[in-house]
DNA sequence: TGTACATCAGTGAACGCGCGTTCACTGATGTAC
DNA sequence: TGTACATCAGTGAACGCGCGTTCACTGATGTAC
């Protein structure tokens, strides 16, 4: 069958993008290298033309979840006033559409635990990248020190991807919807200005709405 | 071999108890039942005159853990000062100690994501305890309503095992007390009175140190 | 430009292994008499 | 109280199945001449 060189690189890049969906809907060790590759188009046979192993694979899928995230949020912020960054994120990450969308979404409630269990290799992976995010989340907090917004960025991420294992294992009741909202609350609190009353007012005056538009969540993490 | 009627609940309770540790350390789908009954000192042929099916193992161990981390707050707000009850708890859960040792502790942060995905009997089991837990925290929470409280206990929660999660992925290095540093001064921050000192007193004015003795760790959730 | 050969992404059967579950059996102890 | 039998928690071999990985093969296309 021999094809061009661009071939396998959009092959490769298929079988990354569909796995990485289908890993965080069904878990790191959900899902085998057969229904992976069926879910690429492809049979089992091939898959290690493309990779050492299934971890390499779980890695890669990963990694990719994890620079998609990173680059919406970033994405997300440049059309935000900078004040508003930080709500516009929690606001579009603590939603029902995304609690019942793993497989399009964030990939530290998805498959944090399970990493963390994994091979120091994949388990640094996965800390790398968690550390992008970190200070990507960082930098769209004005006026305090790196250090300081490093802090805050690791705690909204903490409170968000909590909130939204916990929404899951509360299913889509009313449950799940209170804790989406307490996450949410508690998120931009902290996620607000430092004078700590855009909590009060970001719910009443009308903000929110345009930032939790369906179009933000079309986009996807 | 005939043994007495409290013999056969006596190796349930250890077999069940054994279980809730390994499936904490090595996840849901971590460790077979093979090892599971050989940890409990059995062989795996017996595995069936105790429970229907792996699963429902899976269940009453995840449902142990759970009642024992709530218990074990339970006893910890007991003999704390009512203004300081959350903050205790806070402090006793986000260590480098609980962290290393998912094993015997909180079942959240190790399973919550997996059983999200598990038959909906498995997460609403978990779910059921996650609701408890969530009650038992906000009663420790005095001067606001039912609702609030339990809003606010939801949110810790989620800010506790997230936390957890992100700093077991870091490992156990700089990156990881980074995370674990943040998400207790996010997490106490809110679970201090409503004036919001507490959280610059609680660090300087030695009420911590008390708080956070190894004693409380070795209680374990 | 045309032809012969080499390449290698992808196929599908097969491998060895570990898993959850089943089953015939054991033998110490509970129970009936 | 003593004896014969019934029970059933626990054993260890075996089952069927799915998994990650290997391998001989294919055949369309790149490449050398």
């Amino acid at each position: 069958m021999r094809y061009s060189r661009e071939h396998k690189l959009e092959t490769h890049a298929r079988i990354v993008k569909r796995a990485s969906v289908r890993l965080r809907e069904k878990g790191a060790h959900g899902i085998g290298v057969a229904d992976l590759m069926k879910d690429a188009g492809l049979t089992h046979g091939g898959f290690y033309a493309h990779f050492d192993s299934r971890e390499a694979l779980v890695i890669e899928a990963f990694v990719h979840a994890m620079d998609r995230s990173t680059e919406r949020w970033r994405k997300l912020a440049e059309q935000t006033p900078p004040d508003q960054r930080m709500a516009a994120i929690v606001d579009s990450y603590l939603t029902p559409a995304h609690r019942d969308d793993p497989g399009h979404g964030c990939a530290i409630p998805a498959l944090g635990a399970e990493i963390a269990r994994e091979s120091p290799k994949t388990r640094k992976a996965f800390a790398a990248k968690l550390d992008q995010m970190i200070d990507m989340l960082a930098a769209q907090i004005p006026d305090v020190s790196r250090k300081a917004a490093r802090k805050q960025a690791a705690a909204v991420i903490a409170t968000m991807m909590g909130t939204l294992v916990m929404a899951r294992v509360a299913g889509n009741g009313e449950f799940s919807e209170e804790i989406l909202n307490a996450g949410r609350e508690a998120a931009l609190g902290r996620a607000a200005s430092s004078k700590r009353v855009a909590k009060n007012t970001a719910s009443k005056k009308g903000r929110r709405p345009a930032l939790t538009s369906r179009r933000l969540l079309a986009l996807r993490y």
